[in-house]
DNA sequence: CTCAGGACTGCAACCAGTTGCATGAAACAC
DNA sequence: GTGTTTCATGCAACTGGTTGCAGTCCTGAG
C-alpha cells in the first residue's frame, strides 16, 4: 500500500539500487537521473522507510530519552530542547517516563535499545552497576549523574548551592536547613556536599532534613520539621519542594520571607509564577538537553569521527535572587 | 554483534522459524521445545528486533505523540499518562514538539508516519484540510479538536466555562472579560462560545480580549487592556495566562481577588502553587491521554476488532474554586 | 589504436525477522 | 493395515531498503 523504493524504480525506469542511492549517496548517481528519480518520488509521495533502512545500516536514527518524571517541571524544558536538537540532526526521539522506578527504568532501556542508536539518561535512579552492564548494549549519555568512563553532562549545582549559602549568610542568617531529594539523586548529593562545605566555612549551622519526595508534597511534609528546627533559611532540593515548604510554613503561620528565607533549585515555571517569587538556583536545562544530544550523536558516530570517547561536560548554574529570601529579621 | 534469532536457533538446534514462533505464536510450538528455546534465548540475552518485525508485519508497535509545546504545563501530565498507557500495551511512543508551528507539525507527521502505527495529535494547530489529507497515511486520534469522521477525545471545557461564568455571576460580578488563546485553538473557541452564551443568559457584560499568546507573557501583555476595561472578573484561556495576568495587574496596583477575580483553565501545577491559589477549570488531561491511546490502538486494530471506526469522547471538566475569585467588592 | 581509469548503473546478497506451505511423525478412526 | 487428522517443525519467499562487486560506456593518455 505504501509507496516503496521499487514503485519509484519502476515508475522512473531505473533499478532500485539507483533509487536507493539517490537518497543515501546522491553523489554516486548522475545528476540528470537523480533529478528525474526525485521528481518521480515526489510525485508518488515516496518516503523512505527508516525501519527498513535501519535493518541494513544498523542506524535507526532514533534516540531514547529516559526521565524519572515527565510531570516534574524540571524535565519538560530539557525534553523540548533535546527533541528539537535531535530533529535538527534528523533524529526522532522516544520519550519514556520511569515513575522514579529503577526496575522500570532498566526494563525500558532493554526494550528500547534495539530501536535506538543511543539513550539519554536523565537523572537516572539506576545503580551504577546496572548502568555499567547496560552500556554494552547501547551508547549512553547521562545527565546529572557522575559515572566514570561514560559521557556525562552535569549541571554544576554544587557551585550554585555554594553561592546560595553565601547569599543566605550575607543576609545574616546563622542557622539554615537543607531539604534533600531522593536517595539515588546525584544532584541532591552535590547540593548537600556543597552546602555542608560552604556552611562550615562561613560558620553557619546546617540542619539536613531528608530524603524528601521531589514534589510539593515533599516540601509540605517537611514543613513541620523545618518549623521545629528553628532555622531562618532553607535550601530545597528543587522548586517544587520549596513551594510546598512555603505553603506548609504558611499554614503554620510562618511567613516567607519574613520569618524564613527559602531557596529552590531549577528555576522552573511554578517558581517564576509563585508569590513570593522564588529565589532559586538556575539550571541550564535546555543547554544540557542540546549538549547531551550532540554528545550522544558524537558517541554514536564513534571515535573514528574524532569525538572524544568519553567526556564530562560541566555546565554552570547560577543564583537567581527574587523575593523568597530576605535579610534575617533582627528579633 | 547483537544476538539474533539465528544465533538462538543455532544454539538450541532448531530452525529460525521455530524460534520466531516461540515468541510470536507460542501455541504453535511444542511446550518442551518452547521452554528450551526460551532458556537459550534468555541465556544469550536475546531481544527481538522490533524494526525487523515491523518490516514483515507492518506493525511497528510505536506511536507518535505530537504536541504544540512540551514546556506548556498542560501537556506533561497528558504525555505522561499516554506514554504509561502505551507501555502497558507494549507500545513505545515518539514525542515531538511543534513549537506551535503548523508547517513543522505537518513535516513531523509525514516523517514519523512510516515509523509508527498511529499518531496522537494534541491540540493541533494544523488546518482541518491538511489533517484530512494526512489521515490517509496513518491512523489518527485527535485530542481537543473537533473533526468529523475522525476519532477525537474532547475535554468539555465549554461546560466548565459555563459553570465558571455562573460562579462569577453568583459572586455578584456584572462585567467580565475573556482572554482568548491562539487563533487555531478549538479549546479557545469552545470557551468563547460558552462564555458568550452563558453571560448573555445571566445578564453579564462580556469583553473579549485576544488572541493572546498561551503563556504567562500573553497574560502579562493583556493586563493593560484588562485594567482599562473596568471589568471585575476575568476568565483566561489557561492557567499560565491567568498567572501572567495576575502578575500584570499587581504591577498596576490591581489586587486579585480583591479588585478583580481571575479564573484559569487546566488546573496545572503553577496554578496550584501560586498565591493566591488559582480558581480554575479542571481538565482531565491524564484520562484524556489514556483514553486517546486506547482509542488509537482500537483504530489501529481495525474495525474488524469490533472497534467503532470513529468516536467522539467528551470528558467532563469542572470548576475548582480556590482563592483567586471573590464576591465583588461593594465599592 | 589500445589500454587505463572513471562515472554510472544493474545484479544479487544481505539485514532480522514472519509466515504460507510442505513434510514427517504420531494419533486416531475405521 | 490403511487413510485421515493433528501437531510440530523445516523450507523458502518476502518485507524495504543498502551495498560490494561487476559490467558498460566514455574519455583521455600513450
Amino acid at each position: 500500500m505504501a509507496v516503496t523504493i521499487r514503485d519509484v524504480a519502476r515508475a522512473s525506469g531505473v533499478h532500485v539500487s539507483t533509487v536507493s542511492r539517490t537518497f543515501s549517496a546522491p553523489h554516486l548517481v548522475n545528476a540528470e537521473t537523480r533529478t528525474r528519480v526525485l521528481a518521480v518520488a515526489e510525485g508518488l509521495g515516496y518516503r523512505p522507510n527508516r525501519a527498513a533502512r535501519a535493518l541494513t545500516t544498523g542506524r535507526t536514527h532514533n534516540l531514547g530519552l529516559i526521565v524519572a518524571d515527565i510531570a516534574n517541571p524540571f524535565f519538560p524544558p530539557l525534553i523540548k530542547a533535546a527533541q528539537a536538537q535531535a530533529r535538527e540532526r534528523d533524529y526522532h526521539v522516544f520519550v519514556a517516563d520511569t515513575d522514579e522506578d529503577p526496575l522500570l527504568e532498566q526494563e525500558l532501556i532493554e526494550t528500547l535499545c534495539k530501536q535506538v542508536d543511543g539513550v539519554l539518561l536523565c537523572s537516572p535512579r539506576l545503580s551504577n552497576r546496572v548502568i555499567e552492564r547496560l552500556r554494552a548494549q547501547v551508547p549512553f549519555v547521562v545527565v546529572n549523574r557522575r559515572l566514570k568512563g561514560l559521557t556525562t553532562v552535569l549541571m554544576d549545582v554544587g557551585q550554585g548551592a555554594g553561592v546560595a549559602v553565601e547569599h543566605v549568610a550575607g543576609l545574616g542568617h546563622r542557622r539554615m536547613a537543607l531539604l534533600t531529594g531522593p536517595a539515588g539523586s546525584w544532584t541532591s548529593g552535590e547540593i548537600r556536599q556543597a552546602a555542608t562545605d560552604r556552611t562550615a566555612e562561613l560558620g553557619v549551622e546546617l540542619t539536613v532534613i531528608g530524603p524528601n519526595e521531589p514534589t510539593e508534597h515533599g516540601g509540605l511534609a517537611a514543613a513541620q520539621a523545618v518549623a521545629a528546627s528553628g532555622v531562618t533559611a532553607v535550601l530545597c532540593y528543587n522548586d517544587l519542594v520549596a513551594l510546598g515548604l512555603i505553603e506548609g510554613l504558611r499554614e503554620r503561620g510562618v511567613d516567607v520571607p519574613g520569618d524564613v528565607s527559602v531557596i529552590g533549585v531549577d528555576d522552573s515555571l511554578p517558581g517564576r509564577l509563585s508569590r513570593p517569587k522564588l529565589t532559586t538556583i538556575t539550571m541550564p536545562t535546555a543547554a544540557a538537553g542540546r549538549m547531551a544530544v550532540d554528545l550522544l550523536l558524537a558517541t554514536i558516530a564513534g571515535p573514528a569521527a574524532g569525538a572524544p570517547p568519553r567526556t564530562t561536560v560541566r555546565l554552570e548554574t547560577g543564583l537567581l535572587i527574587r523575593e523568597s529570601t530576605q535579610r534575617v529579621s533582627s528579633s
